[in-house]
DNA sequence: TATTGACCTTCCCCTAATGGAAAGGTTTAA
DNA sequence: TTAAACCTTTCCATTAGGGGAAGGTCAATA
């Protein structure tokens, strides 16, 4: 298969395929005599296991070690355990900061008229409260 | 005021505050004869509101209508909620994602024993979902 | 007075993940 | 044979910063 039909059965583009062989997420493809890079079921298979860690939100590299753990029979379910705990505390961080933000956010939207007078809480907020 | 006084009175950093000032969301400060940029109290006052509207999750694109607006006194306070709004929409949107995000990796993370073993629900969600 | 340390300047590179576009080679079908 | 649809690499842009180099300036101290 060449790049264009492994992009849509994997449905991860043509780009990001070749950036993953570059970050060395997925082995180098083997080549044609023209050059192109050639794919077999087995490298379709891996790129949806990137694309739906990469839905999980799991950064490139944890995504390569998971990957790497994936293909090694002989490893421990810790090991990925230990990945996703620790990005389970990311985006629970990460949900926090974005609660809180809404939470004053919330607050100056209720508060502003939104007419023509230029008086507005969401500024007066930003300007004096520190 | 030298840059680094006023990054300490801001509490935005210097390499942040020539930033701003090259992506037009301060006025290019004024210079000393050796070329120092110069600064008052009032550029104190703006870094501060952009620091605030930072902490609040606001994109630059918005931070620098947010601080025409402040400083335009015939603005109107729609124009100004309208602002908060998308961006808020924005952070809800976010919080969605984190929120799905979370709720699947809570479920795999709970049912990973995480022991010495190599299976593990976690690479078998991310393996065959699809 | 000379030097040293703490400032300041610009410039370039790095982060993470993705996408656009350019410039050029290949394959296939009309 | 030529045109479309592929493929290749390389460079650039995005976001909101941060690191560090190379070099100029200022103030205090030996």
């Amino acid at each position: 298969m060449n790049i264009g039909e492994v992009a849509a059965l994997s449905e991860v583009n043509s780009k990001m395929i070749r950036r993953y062989e570059e970050l060395g997420i997925i082995p180098k493809a083997g080549r044609s005599l023209a050059g192109y890079r050639q794919y077999t079921d087995k490298d379709v298979h891996v790129l949806r296991f990137v694309k739906r860690a990469r839905e999980l939100g799991f950064p490139m590299k944890d995504i390569k070690q998971l990957v790497s753990l994936w293909r090694n029979k002989s490893r421990s379910s810790s090991q990925v355990k230990n990945i996703a705990l620790k990005h389970q505390h990311e985006l629970e961080k990460k949900l926090h900061e974005v609660q809180k933000m809404l939470k004053t956010i919330g607050q100056l939207v209720e508060n502003c008229h939104g007419d023509e007078r230029p008086d507005c809480p969401i500024l007066d907020e930003l300007n004096c409260h520190k």
